[in-house]
DNA sequence: AACTCGGGGTC
DNA sequence: GACCCAGAGTT
């Protein structure tokens, strides 16, 4: 048996014309003057929201533009290296958007003339793309009626309803979806989406939504119960748990010796400093199992600290300075300081190499 | 439905 | 510290 509350029932039609008016009417004076909001190419939008997932638009809008730099076209994305596309995001997070991106590139090269598909079928069979992106893609470059919800309008159409229901739940969610396709105008289905997620990202903001500014505020269930931030139930996590690391830094003759992590896990592929966990006391494989043969390292001082957080890890990474005998073969294991820049790093390995720099 | 993936801004 | 961000894919 359940006692949790019933849903809303969906807005009719008078109201949800009057929220289209109202929400479209702020929009046009309030939005915001963002990059990817300056062309109609279904390329560059695709490659916007897919920066956009889970991550924020300050972050995404240099990474935007020399993304489109390196790879004007779907055409020049398909044809570049993995190793190019990883190092364009490098930074970004979420590397699996940047794999996806270049195989869906290759993919509508081939079944799509090189175009992103307007169809949502198709759009939603490329990797990388549900049903936010497809939905974002289709309305606003295409301009089609498609409904789409993220975190910003799972949040506005919660509360302006008055739903329950913990965030990001499955409940929720087909809630959300409803409402949102209830409410989509006959045109301008892009515009329309954008100022959704715009409300959300401006005045119906998570912790301290600025309400008085709001155009929605006289209809709104979440203002009328007097707490609005209590919509949606905040979700249950995880508890964070610590990880410390111990970086191998060794220089020479202008060279840093990197590795690369192993496929299958996280980070696939992408390069570091030769790292263990801090209270391995046996080497680990990145420290120098795959080592070449007679060229362990002596560890020297430590340099420098570095710290980040990725998901429910908070990380701490040590830097050691450390020296082996002989050289060490190039490029598997030793890079030039002049060719980093075209190699998937990681966003650990950026920050070390940013403070510790060229010697 | 729960879990993973990276990183940074912000409180 | 914790929370959250224009989510998608896997288990």
């Amino acid at each position: 048996m359940s006692d949790s509350p019933p849903f809303p029932a969906l807005p009719k039609k008078d109201r949800g014309a009057r929220l289209r008016r109202s929400l479209l009417a702020w929009y046009q004076t309030q939005r915001r003057d963002l990059p990817w909001r300056r062309t109609r190419d279904p390329y560059a939008i695709w490659i916007s929201e897919a920066m956009l997932q889970q991550t924020r638009v300050a972050t995404v809008i240099d990474y935007w533009r020399r993304f489109l730099t390196v790879f004007p076209s779907i055409a020049d994305l398909a044809a570049a290296d993995e190793d190019a596309v990883l190092a364009a995001w490098s930074g970004l997070g979420y590397y699996r958007r940047a794999r996806s991106l270049h195989a869906a590139a290759q993919a509508i090269v081939e079944r799509h003339g090189g175009r992103f598909p307007a169809n949502r079928e198709q759009a939603l069979a490329l990797p990388g793309v549900g049903e936010y992106t497809a939905g974002a893609v289709l309305s606003i470059a295409y301009d089609m009626p498609e409904a789409l919800v993220d975190g910003n309008v799972e949040r506005v159409l919660a509360r302006v309803l008055g739903a329950p229901g913990a965030a990001g739940s499955g409940p929720l969610k087909r809630f959300v979806w409803a409402v949102a396709h209830e409410l989509m105008p006959e045109d301008d289905a892009g515009l329309w989406n954008q100022a959704l997620m715009e409300l959300g990202a401006l005045v119906c903001t998570p912790t301290q939504p600025r309400c008085s500014d709001c155009p929605w505020k006289r209809s709104c269930a979440a203002w009328a119960s007097g707490s609005p931030t209590d919509i949606p139930a905040p979700k249950t996590r995880r508890a964070t748990q610590r990880l410390d690391l111990q970086g191998l830094w060794v220089v020479r003759e202008g060279r840093v010796v990197l590795m690369q992590r192993p496929e299958g896990g996280a980070m696939a592929g992408m390069w570091e400093l030769p790292t263990r966990r801090s209270e391995e006391s046996l080497p680990s494989t990145l420290w120098s199992a795959a080592w070449p043969a007679g060229l362990r390292p002596r560890l020297g001082a430590p340099l420098m600290e570095a710290q980040h957080a990725i998901t429910h890890h908070r990380i701490r990474i040590q830097v050691l300075e450390a020296r082996v005998a002989a050289r060490i073969p190039s490029p598997a294991y030793e890079w030039d300081f002049a060719n980093l820049e075209g190699l998937p790093l990681t966003g650990i390995t950026k920050k070390v190499l940013a403070q510790l720099g060229r010697p």
